[in-house]
This record gives structure tokens, C-alpha cells and sequence, in this order.
DNA sequence: TTTTCACTTTAGAATAATTATAAACTAGAA
DNA sequence: TTCTAGTTTATAATTATTCTAAAGTGAAAA
């Protein structure tokens, strides 16, 4: 993803494209494969890549502000912290619990054969599968 | 679960049965279906039932013990609040966002037909499928 | 029974993640 | 350039949870 690209994407999703704004997209998005984080990891390494420093909030604003706009989805991990993840297409999850690592699966990779019908009267928004590891 | 019952998955434990882990547990594993609980949800429910109120950080203790001991298991819900569960057994989950409930899936009841291997060296502990209600 | 003491409870302080506040800053329309 | 709504930021506040250390208690042993 471009320079250009990131600027479409922001300001596509009504979002100024701050020179903050632009970093934190650049380093998310401008990669090749997924990657999963949890804002305090992803604050460290910008502070290591970059000269200039942003403020916590700004990340955590940020952050949201690009889940709400559907650029990062929430993965859901036993802990404390909440984790965010680049790919948003529906897809699951190995977990190593060792170090607390991601690792995505493809929807394809998952069939699910049977499945149980939704109680009275909702329906299925969505099925994520989670594999815990082990060694 | 009768009251000696208690007693005995307590000191089986190797948990004294005090007056307070005594409350909580008949509270919790004297009842037919499933409870998913927080520990605030716990504590409100405690405090309204019964005479004796018991103090926050008990609850905190006598949750982690169970869990500890094997009598309760703990569920990812996207959120804060950690979600405590009385079904130990291998099973799934719907979660109805709207009303932050969880219904229990019997293993049985969710027949996976292809699943990826696991990682480099590593095994599969479980699998947990999740699956999120509209209406 | 009484004594004894390791285990337990408790109130309150501490911590950790996240969110709110409100003042200073800035992108970009006019 | 000016102007202003949107944004960033330092800091305070909030929420869930854990820690601390003093007081209380179950139950083994005397
Ligand atoms: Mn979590
Ligand atoms: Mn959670
Ligand atoms: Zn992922
Ligand atoms: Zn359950």
C-alpha cells in the first residue's frame, strides 16, 4: 500500500490524514502479511521506529478510530489486553498461549460440517474458531 | 449437588470449606443448567440473595480457586470483564452481543471436518468455536 | 475441650488498561 | 491568509483486577 493509498484510505473513511494518523497507517498497513498487536505493543515499536513520539491517546484514538472505519478488526484473547488485527476478512485463529502469538487461519482452511441452529429467533452473525497450541 | 457434596469438592480441592467459598459454591454449582457469570454480575447476584454480604476481593480469591481447582473455566468475550463459566467440559459458545449472554453448544453438537495442522513443533490443546448472534 | 497456627477473609491501597477532559494545535475550506 | 472544526496531547479519571497486611477462623494436635 502506497503512500497515496493510505491517504485515499483515511480520508475515504472520513478521517483527516494527520501526520500521526499517517504514520501509525503507514506501519500497520504497508506490510505484506497480517499483523496482530495490542496497542501497547504497537506504541513500543513505533516509538522504536520513529523520530517523533505520539501520545498514548493518539494511539488508542487512532486505533479505534480505524476499527470503527473497518480498517482493523478485534480479536478476542484470554488476558487483559485487547488485540486488534490488519486483516479484517473473516478468517480464525491459532493461539499460542506460550507467547501470546496470532497466528491467522484462513476461512477456507476451516469447514465446519455440522452446526447447531441460532435460539429463538436470532440468527448467526458470524462463527470464529479458535485453536489453542500447545508444544 | 447436595451440601456434603460441596464439602467434598472443597476439601477435595484443598480448599477449606469456609463459610464464604460454602455460599458461592452452592451458589454456583447447585443448579441444573450452565452459568456464565463476571465477577461483578457474582457479586450483585451474592449480595441480593443473600444475609451475609461477602467481600469483593473473596469473590476474586474463591473464583480464582475454583477455576484453579478444575470447577470453573474462564471464556473470551470480547470486552473487559473476564466471563467465568460452570461448564468444564470441552463445549462452545453462542454470544448474543446485544444482551452480552452465552449460550452453551454441546461439543457433540459442532462436527468440524477440516482443520489446519498446527505450527512448527506445535500441538492443537482445543478448540473453541464462537459463534455471534443478530437478530 | 482448649490451644495453636496456617489458611482465609477483609478493607483499602495499588496496579494496569483504557477512556475522558480540556487546552493547544493544525488541516484545509473559504 | 484567515478561520474553525477536527485532532493531538498531557494529565486526570475510571474500571477491572490484584496486592497488602491486619484481623479472623477451621481444624489438627495437645
Ligand atoms: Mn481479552
Ligand atoms: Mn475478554
Ligand atoms: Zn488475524
Ligand atoms: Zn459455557
Amino acid at each position: 500500500m502506497k503512500k497515496i493509498d493510505i491517504f485515499k484510505k483515511l480520508r475515504s473513511s472520513g478521517l483527516r490524514p494527520t501526520k500521526q494518523r499517517v504514520e501509525i497507517a503507514k506501519f500497520l498497513f504497508e506490510r505484506e502479511k497480517t499483523f496482530h498487536f495490542t496497542v501497547e505493543s504497537l506504541n513500543k515499536l513505533l516509538t522504536k521506529k520513529s523520530a517523533s513520539k505520539i501520545a498514548l491517546a493518539t494511539i488508542y484514538n487512532t486505533v479505534h478510530a480505524f476499527k470503527t472505519a473497518g480498517h482493523l478488526s478485534e480479536v478476542e484473547v484470554r488476558g487483559n489486553k485487547t488485540y486488534f488485527d490488519t486483516n479484517v476478512s473473516n478468517h480464525h485463529h491459532f493461539y499460542d498461549s506460550d507467547t501470546s502469538e496470532l497466528i491467522d487461519i484462513d476461512a477456507n482452511d476451516i469447514i465446519i460440517q455440522k452446526i447447531p441452529k441460532a435460539p429463538n429467533g436470532k440468527k448467526i452473525k458470524n462463527v470464529e474458531v479458535f485453536i489453542n497450541l500447545k508444544n
